[in-house]
DNA sequence: ATTAACATACATACCGGTCGGTATGTACTG
DNA sequence: CAGTACATACCGACCGGTATGTATGTTAAT
């Protein structure tokens, strides 16, 4: 690679590091992540991200704040706003998944569950922003089907929390089982299942 | 660790060394298991190791076909001998898992569902292994439903590939977000709904 | 001139894997 | 039965490579 002019602008020095560590995080895992490759693909050298950045870790969990939650934040956020059916929102999204879901995210799996199942067990500083992250999502689930329970759009005979928790976890799942096949066919597959799920928790009204 | 005498019991040895790479594995992942750590677990030696297994992934690879594959067929073929219900016999499984979830198990996940996650996308050998016993398990559990369709004991406008894919991914989803949220509550409650989606699945008859 | 922003060279530790050698069991031979 | 030849099981020091992290020097902006 070439040696990049140094680019003596820190905003975009932390950015270019951030995003890279990113996507070299969501490729290897955080443990297999390698500084070098890291400092490789930005071109930065390694004294400039120990300028920026204390310790991997600090890397790792900057990508987490700065990149995986505004990310998440950018899904959830629309649940809270939008005032239709919760149900229809749900499916929206669903599907907005179903199409998005290219090759290399069908191998490379979900960046926040990677993170999730290798370092939840092993690391209180990943796993409590993980947690936090997830605990939104399942939030924000249940707020929406609340108010759909209110507005008679959902049936009432549900568990919000168990519904909400149950939708994460499906969708995780099934993230998982199409990098397990390499295959977007079972993704879809799998997604239809969670669709009929949510359809089934309209309202009979 | 006190140095152990040499075994010079090739099966023992071999057993020992599959065992303690299974814990390691489970608790660190597969790249990040060390093969010092399952020498110093065992009181094997390194040329030990290496006279019994060609590659750290071949040692890895025996894991999965000696260890979890066992494992995993315990619970599916309980599955596909069932004759009754296949909506109690899951119901069953599911009550089992949680009766069976303590603090490691809430703390390191599902050991396969890890190796998918870390080598899915890596390793072509981990990969058509684990997919092997995800997809055997998918069949099962449709198998099951088909003939709980048959039966009449099952509501036939499901789909029951579609069904099997979403109920895998539920359940691998749910010891996901408690692994996240190091909570065997969030685990119950996660449980609790895919209990309900299984209840859901019952002809109304 | 200070100081933030980088660059370079290096320290240290651990990794998977190899290698020469040893101890033990077994099979063949005279 | 004794002795030789060979195979298996195991030992542990060591290798090259790579990992994160550090110490120190240089550049450039205010």
């Amino acid at each position: 690679m070439a040696r990049a002019a140094p680019l003596r602008d820190p905003d975009r020095t932390r950015e270019a590091l951030l995003e890279a560590a990113f996507d070299e995080i969501y490729e290897q895992g955080f443990r297999a992540a390698s500084l070098d490759n890291i400092l490789r693909r930005t071109g930065v050298t390694k004294g400039a991200l120990y300028h920026h950045f204390p310790s991997k870790s600090a890397l790792g969990y900057a990508v987490v704040d700065e990149i995986i939650v505004p990310h998440a934040g950018e899904h959830w956020e629309r649940l809270i706003d939008c005032d239709g059916n919760p149900v229809n929102a749900l499916l929206e999204l669903i599907q907005e998944e179903v199409d998005g879901a290219d090759d290399h995210r069908v191998s490379c799996g979900c960046p926040f569950n990677n993170l999730v199942q290798e370092m939840a067990g092993l690391d209180e500083g990943f796993r409590q922003r993980l947690h936090r992250i997830q605990a939104q999502w399942r939030e924000a689930i249940a707020a929406a089907l609340t108010r759909g329970q209110n507005n008679g759009q959902v049936r009432k005979d549900i568990d919000v929390d168990e519904t909400a928790a149950m939708l994460v976890a499906s969708y995780e799942g099934c993230v998982g089982l199409a990098k397990c096949g390499q295959s977007k066919e079972l993704f879809d597959t799998c997604m239809r299942g969670v669709a009929n799920y949510v359809r089934g928790l309209r309202s009979n009204n």
